[in-house]
DNA sequence: CAGTGGTCTAGACCACTGT
DNA sequence: CAGTGGTCTAGACCACTGC
C-alpha cells in the first residue's frame, strides 16, 4: 500500500493536517479560538517557528484567522466565494493535445471611439485592432476581438500572430500588473456566427478582459466561443 | 504626503519588493536564475530565514520558480492562467444592497437516475431534489436546480429556504472539501425561460458545481442566470 | 564535490489584545 | 498586566543539483 515508503514530511506539514483534521471532524469548530502557538510548540515538541509558519499559511489558504494580541480563530466564512481557472487558449489547446491554428481577419489602427475610450486613449489618438479564430483541429473555437494600446506595443501590427498568439507576444512586451474579467452569455451577431461556423439560435460565452500594464490599460479583448464547444471549468 | 508616518516595513516584505521591482522592471528577465540566498542575505544584512521567507512566499505567487540544488529562477508563464471570483447569490444582492427573496418551486424526494448517478448513489436509493428562484428586488435572477444526498443531509427536506439558502444550510451543515465548477452558455427549456421571465432567444449564463464532503458528493447544483441580468466578474 | 534550497532550533524583541 | 501573535537571528543538518 505503500509503494514510495521515503519523503519525510515536514513538521509544518503533519501540524496544518492536523489542525484541518481536528476543524474537518468538526472538533474545532467555525469561529471558535484554538490553541496559542506555545500550547502547540509543548505538544508536537518543535519549536515556534515551526508551529508559526504551519498557522501562518493556514491563514493563507482562509482557514484560520490570526489576531496579534488575541489569539487564532478557525475561519467561519468558508466556501462563500470561489474560484474558476480559466487558461490561456493555446496552452489549454496543447495540453489536451490538440493542433492550434489561427486565422487572421483583422490587423489594423483604428479610431473608433470605443476602442480609444476602452484604451483611456485621447480622442485624437489612434489604437490597434485585431480580429483572430483561433481553431483546434480545424474546428474554430475562440474568435478574439482586441484592441491594442499602442504606447506600449508599437510593433504591435507587425507581429506575425500565426506562430505567436497575442496573447503571448504581449506577456512577452510588457510586464502585466492586473486585469478585470467579466463571462457573460451573449448572441453571436450573424458574421461571427459565420466565422465560428455556429448554427442559428446558439449562443456564445463570451469573456472580456482588460488588462494594465505600466499603469496603462494595455489590452482590452473579447473572447467568443461557441456554447456548443467551449466551457470554463475549474476545481477548488 | 505621508500621513501614516508609522507602520515599519517588515524586512521579508522589503525582499519581496526588491525581487518583484527587478523583474518588473526587466532588470531580471524571465526564466533567469536570480541571486542565491546567500547573496541576498549579505546584500541585506539579514538572516538567511528572512531571505527564505520572502523567496518562498514569491514562489506561492508564481512570481519565483524554486529547484533545490540549482537555484531561483524567475517564472516564465505569467497570467497564463486565470481565476475568476464567484460568489453566492444571497452575499452577492446584499453586497449591492439589494433585497433577496426566494420563491420554492419544487422541494421533494427522487428517485430520477441523473439525481442517483450525480451524487454517486445506487440505483435502489433515492435522492433529494429542489428547485428555487432567486429574485433580487422582485426581478429573477438565478433559478437554482438541486440535487442533494440524504444520507450527509437527512433533514434537507424540512428546511426553511426562505429564510436560509441551500447553500448557506449545506455549508453549515457539513463541511465542504473539494468542488468542481463548469460554466456555460446555454439555451433555457420554456418553463425556466417563464420562470425567469426571459424573452425567446435570450441565452442563459450557466454554472453548474459538484461539492464533495466527507469523501462523498455532497451536492450538485445547476443555476441559469439571464444572459441580459448577470455575469460573473472578477480581477487580479 | 561545492553550492543550492528545505527544514528546523532556541532563543529574542516587539506590538497588540483583554482584563 | 500576562498572554498573544509578528518578526528576526545565527546557527545547524539534510537532500538535491550540476560539474
Amino acid at each position: 500500500m505503500s509503494p514510495s515508503p521515503s519523503k519525510p514530511v515536514p513538521a509544518y506539514v503533519q501540524i496544518k493536517d492536523y489542525v484541518r483534521l481536528q476543524i474537518e471532524s468538526g472538533i474545532w469548530t467555525s469561529g471558535s479560538l484554538i490553541p496559542s502557538e506555545h500550547e502547540l510548540v509543548k505538544q508536537f515538541g518543535v519549536s515556534r517557528m515551526t508551529v508559526h509558519r504551519a498557522l501562518r499559511e493556514l491563514t493563507v489558504d482562509q482557514v484560520l484567522n490570526r489576531v496579534q494580541g488575541a489569539g487564532t480563530f478557525v475561519t467561519s466564512h468558508k466556501y462563500q466565494s470561489t474560484l474558476i481557472a480559466i487558461k490561456s487558449i493555446s496552452d489549454e489547446i496543447a495540453s489536451r493535445g490538440g493542433t492550434h491554428r489561427c486565422e487572421i481577419l483583422i490587423l489594423e489602427p483604428t479610431v473608433e471611439p470605443r476602442a480609444l475610450e476602452a484604451l483611456g486613449l485621447d480622442a485624437g489618438d489612434r489604437a490597434f485592432h485585431s480580429r483572430l479564430v483561433h481553431f483546434e483541429n480545424d474546428v474554430p473555437i475562440q474568435l478574439e476581438d482586441r484592441f491594442v494600446n499602442p504606447h506600449l506595443y508599437p510593433h504591435y501590427l507587425e507581429q506575425d500572430f500565426h506562430t505567436v498568439t497575442p496573447n503571448v507576444y504581449m506577456t512577452r512586451e510588457a510586464p502585466l500588473q492586473r486585469a478585470e474579467y467579466v463571462i457573460t452569455a451573449r448572441m453571436p451577431d450573424a458574421t461571427a456566427r459565420h466565422r465560428l461556423h455556429m448554427d442559428i439560435g446558439e449562443p456564445c460565452l463570451v469573456l472580456q478582459r482588460k488588462t494594465w500594464a505600466h499603469g496603462q490599460v494595455a489590452t482590452e479583448v473579447t473572447l467568443w466561443h461557441p456554447a456548443s464547444r467551449y466551457r470554463f471549468a475549474g476545481s477548488m
